[in-house]
DNA sequence: ACGTAAACGAGACGGTACGTCCGGTCTTTCA
DNA sequence: TGAAAGACCGGACGTACCGTCTCGTTTACGT
């Protein structure tokens, strides 16, 4: 029982327009900015094209995500063998990210994106959590790693420091990844 | 140098019924459609009142926020005597409002409003660390307590979580509040 | 030089549901909300189709008009030898058409199409006058008719009065045919 | 039993700037491609003000055409004393105007509209015959005029001659409008 | 008490974006 | 290669709000 169907296919390019539009203007002109028209317009694609296929801003923005459009390499954990010290770089790094204007920009943009969108909310949390490897790691460490069983608590509460900070707008003090990491990964 | 002017002051009663509606609405209907319209009209009040005294929506909110009109008893911390118990009961009592829809929705609007207005994320913080007593009781805590200079970053750590879970909107596991508290204040 | 071409010739039957689909959509809607893709959707038929075929709404529906499939035996004068007596009669029909609500919706759709497309408007005046036989009857009239050389201001004025009253909404009054041709056609 | 109410009361100055806008557009680029937006644009009014007053396109044309701003002078009678010679003369200006492309490209997008709201037909009837003064002096006319009791017919008759000659796009031919006149007022 | 002036409710204004509909073109598959 | 299907870009629809700006009314001073 084969699906015949006639006429055009879905417009790859079209896609991939819109993904990189929304992507871009997300990150100038933040979320509540973000309005299909403009991303329509940016991307040179009709306003129906994009109600078409995603039902929301959320929607596109979560594929843009998933397309590594938004933040890629940021997020990934490196592997010295030392786990404090890959997620204290890791730490370290995203707080880079959101030292600059415009990284702590797209990073609350995409936090107002995912409070209003809740698919998009909980692919945040497993981007900035698993995807990046922090969940994996802590899960692997044995010995070194934290009790067993709480290991997700764990890689919850990073993510959940660093949206905090994206959220209050606080620079981090200087070893303030260190103190993070040494208080969870006690030993 | 005093500042002699005639006319009617500031109507109290005007400010409450837009603190009021607003925290209502917010509840009601989310950030993203709470209007200013919606706002004046839901307070009976000329839309020009709320211009005149209030810069922004978020700005709205912060001072509801302030007059305890959005979640108040919810966030304050319990004290027995042990540090560790009334945390694990304050987390799972926030769980508990997570866990309604009305409180989970509410949260999240509160959450997107704050991503898009850095003082109310401050504010945001700040309430859900300090001012329900968590930081406090953190560094009063001594030696049953996290080890010294990192009071900030587990008080954070909570926080961060609670908003994390809110975020995805993952109902957390029985017992989740005991083993983020067992995480972060080992011993 | 025959003309020898491959492939399937242009389908009967589909020109046939996208007049029918139009005449009856003019009917139930009116002009302004005849879209093609509402024809389209109606015959059964491609857009592209329509597209292939006919130039503009106008010219199916001036199509249609020529295949009988908007107003046809209503607008046949008779002839029962007294010329004032049938064209009496004709107004009077006309008229009848007129005061029913479908009838007078479908006049005033063919009068807006006409008014935005030249040829529909005097294929219009042509079937209003000589299709019909207005015409015709002035024109070989003789005595009892109307000075020689204004049979066609005659046929014209039949036709743009019964224009103008579908125009006007106006209820013609009792009479108002009779007192019209008496008008025209004096002795 | 005043009216009292407060707040702002209608921008006269919008109002006629709708009303321009509309007459001008409609000149320029016809009835169909006469859009709300387009007007407002022109007008440099929000699209609001326009729905706000006005509950179509064709009430915005009855308006304008009720201040004059389209075909004005044109529509008069003049008086000699002569009335067939005052009609015939009357006529002819029309065809003239409907002779130039300008002049029946706005006639007939008047038709448009009024094919497609019932109170500017009535309105445009109206005008045509009796504003401008035709149907009063048929009326008026005693001895030389039509027959008693058909003065209406006969002003019905001329108005829609006119209306017909516009839409079927037919040049009237010279003498016609001496022609007219002559069926219609015999003697 | 009386003027003056600010704050109030109401709401019109020029705008921007919404989500839907349609115009006309183009692409794909089938017959 | 005509036809059905339908995606595409463009753009108008009518609605909802934005933030600003009058209005007329209602206080609450200062004289």
């Amino acid at each position: 029982m084969d699906e015949h169907r006639t006429g055009p296919r879905r417009s790859e390019q079209a896609r991939l327009a819109v993904l990189g539009a929304a992507a871009e203007l997300l990150a100038r002109t933040g979320y509540e900015n973000l309005t299909i028209e403009a991303i329509a317009r940016q991307a040179g694609v009709g306003k129906q094209t994009i109600y078409r296929w995603w039902p929301s801003r959320g929607a596109i923005l979560a594929e843009a995500l998933l397309e590594g459009l938004i933040f890629r390499q940021e997020l990934a954990v490196g592997d010295t063998g030392d786990l404090r010290r890959d997620l204290t770089d890791w730490v370290e790094r995203v707080h880079a990210v959101l030292a600059t204007d415009q990284g702590r920009a797209l990073f609350r943009a995409l936090l107002a994106a995912a409070a209003e969108n809740p698919e998009l909310g909980e692919l945040l949390r497993v981007q900035l959590g698993a995807d990046g490897g922090v969940r994996a790691r802590l899960a692997a460490s044995g010995e070194a790693g934290p009790a067993a069983g709480v290991a997700d608590e764990v890689a919850d509460a990073i993510a959940g420091v660093i949206i905090l900070r994206a959220l209050s707008g606080q620079a981090p003090a200087a070893g303030s990844a260190a103190a993070l990491i040494a208080s969870l990964l006690p030993g």
